[in-house]
DNA sequence: GCACTGCCTTGACTTATGTCAAAAATAGGT
DNA sequence: ACCTATTTTTGACATAAGTCAAGGCAGTGC
């Protein structure tokens, strides 16, 4: 229980909020365990509230009509998801499954607006952490429409060095299909252009390890890339 | 100044705000004209407030590195726009430029900051402007990602013929240009498709009025849709 | 009426990326 | 350690969509 509040606390969302604050939220939140690989919910599903990660895992994604997926996001502990409809009303828009043995925290929707109509920092911080979502997917939509699929790759090699703080070296959370995915290309793609940057001395990949060789050729080619 | 009044108490953030909630609002806000194709504000400028469009139309778009553009959103009367920064932080994730001469209102960040503090029926609707607006963007990369440029097109078509509610008869408010980099893409292409929409009989194009011949059908090749 | 400008269309060509299929490598469970 | 299942890589091929270049069309102003 003590180790729960912790987790939620750190998270953006219950920034600079009191003790008794927090405890509330604990009251509401009900909790939910998920094996790997289980489907929180889906695309068009009715919401009366949404989640918080706990511990584990969970990709947001669609899927094409020809069953193509496309991730929108990997979501880990502290991080809410499923928020929109709260606000909207209407539908969930993505579907959500969890990628490993999860634990998360279920908020219903009434107790939750009437939460937030009485605490003006938890709606300027749930205003933070929708606007920061529309940021991440501006930058998304303009990776998918002005970018081609090596600059891509190459920002979100240079993006997750700089969030590990590991110098140069990389290490994928995620597996290569997923990461496939979350870039909006396919796997065998994915693993040509990574042979390509090998080849050319950008990265050096080992697994799920990369170690990056020319950060300024990755920023670069992120920016204007062609790879020849 | 009644007229003004009239267009921000209709717009969905100021939805059930008293009048005197409305009129704190028009005292913060500044009027600023433009006349077409100015810009507002650039991405990457710091924000010290967002927009309200009165009358003329705004376009929120990203700039490739090689000078392309992709269309986010075309904003008219009642639209609030650039509001991500005033709760993120940080600054504008792209530029808004105007399409037509164009009348907006600017509200300051700081006495908006305030005002939403004090009315939780304020700040829901902005979470609910949001998160209506992360819905559209998730539409946006979907299709981005998931489907070609005719199931695009298809699905733009459908939306518009509904909106517009003039049956099926589709008036283009913005150029075939701005058309294309709405959908992702450049003229040539849009020029194609729309020809060979033509051929198929799933539509007629005379310059800007696009009448829809067969409604099912595009509304097939929205979903999962090749274009022979 | 005529030229000018911007917008749209069309054609020939290139290219990035997807598809299909098979082999190779890796990971997980017993 | 072994076997199976999944993931990743590689190859040959297909294709959607971009590039470049030229021509047509439409509206505006002189």
């Amino acid at each position: 229980m003590k180790k729960i509040l912790d987790i939620i606390s750190q998270a953006p969302l219950f920034n600079g909020l009191s003790q008794e604050q927090l405890g509330q939220i604990r009251q509401i939140a009900i909790d939910k365990f998920y094996d790997k690989g289980k489907t929180v919910f889906m695309e068009s599903d009715d919401c009366n509230g949404f989640y918080i990660v706990v511990a584990g895992k969970v990709k947001i994604y669609k899927v094409s009509f020809e069953g193509k997926e496309h991730i929108l996001h990997i979501y880990g502990p502290g991080n809410p998801f499923g928020e929109v409809p709260v606000f909207s009303g209407r539908k969930f828009p993505a579907n959500a499954e969890t990628l490993l043995r999860s634990h998360l925290l279920f908020i219903p929707r009434p107790a939750f607006v009437d939460l937030i109509s009485e605490n003006p920092s938890l709606s300027l911080n749930m205003l933070a952490v929708l606007s920061m979502r529309l940021r991440q997917f501006t930058v998304q939509i303009e990776n998918l429409s002005l970018k081609e699929v090596p600059a891509r790759l190459a920002s979100y090699l240079v993006y997750l060095a700089d969030e590990q703080a590991t110098g140069d070296f990389v290490f994928l959370t995620i597996s290569k299909g997923q990461l496939a995915s979350l870039l909006g290309t396919i796997p065998e793609t994915l693993s040509r252009i990574l042979a390509k940057m090998n080849k050319q001395n950008l990265i050096q990949v080992e697994g799920r390890n990369i170690k990056l060789l020319n950060r300024n050729g990755l920023e670069e080619l992120a920016q204007h890339g062609k790879l020849q």
